[in-house]
DNA sequence: ACAAGTATGCACCTTTTGGTAAGTATCAAA
DNA sequence: TTTGATACTTACCAAAAGGTGCATACTTGT
């Protein structure tokens, strides 16, 4: 099979286009966080349990670098800096709202059926 | 530091929930076709343009695992087996709606940006 | 004097994820 | 009879993603 590469994507839908931008461990958290307020890096290192530092960073540029985000820089010693949601941003962000519902209304179902599904890995992996 | 590691996760918040069950690459894309039309596998492999049957039958089998998707064996030969979305899953992939919408909403701003970001990354890489 | 907090960068390594190519059993069309 | 379609499975491998630990430069609190 030759898998053809486009050099410039060409979404197969809209969907497609959003997975591009949202794609990454903690990128949606991240947004989810961001449209609530919290600003500065440390406090949203703090807001994203488990995040590692080199990983959050990486995450926040790309953010960045796709508009999503914008990062100011205070110039102060010690630093400060904090991120804020472009329009754009504050956009997607609004589009993960269901996803927040969703999990909210099912987390009995999912921590249930993930609990399982990690027991048979074990079994099957 | 200590990273530490919950043997039941205990979710951050409903969003988080929702990722560990989306999360894949294919998944979503998935959810999304499945929700215009049940299908046949094949049919399926076809929409998710270049995904592997390897990965797909994966992330097949673990949304069915999840409560996500039923997955219907008619038992005929040639095979005939047909995914179709659960209740649960229905509500999932309606709440991913919004996600298609901003796409669709916002691809020219995506693909502009992320032509960039390609460019960017191999200097930095 | 020393530890801690601040926002990052970097080298190195492990884990996770996904892809490739081959094989299975059966039937129908060429 | 060879080919192709069907829905998978498996072994092997490559790439992507993420984590760890150390370093920076300056300040405030102990």
């Amino acid at each position: 099979m030759v898998t053809t590469s486009d050099p410039v994507p060409g979404f197969t839908c809209g969907l497609d286009a959003t997975l591009r931008v949202i794609s990454g461990k903690w990128k949606p958290l991240i947004l989810y966080f961001l449209l609530q307020a919290p600003n500065r890096y440390g406090e949203l290192k703090r807001a994203v349990r488990r995040v590692s530092d080199k990983v959050l960073i990486q995450q926040l540029k790309e953010l960045e670098a796709d508009g999503i985000l914008r990062r100011t820089d205070y110039k102060e010693v010690p630093p400060r800096v904090d991120y804020s949601l472009t329009p754009l941003g504050r956009s997607l962000a609004e589009a993960l709202a269901p996803l927040c519902t969703w999990g909210t209304e099912n987390m009995a179902e999912v921590s249930r059926v993930l609990a399982q599904r990690e027991a048979w890995d074990r079994g099957t992996g």
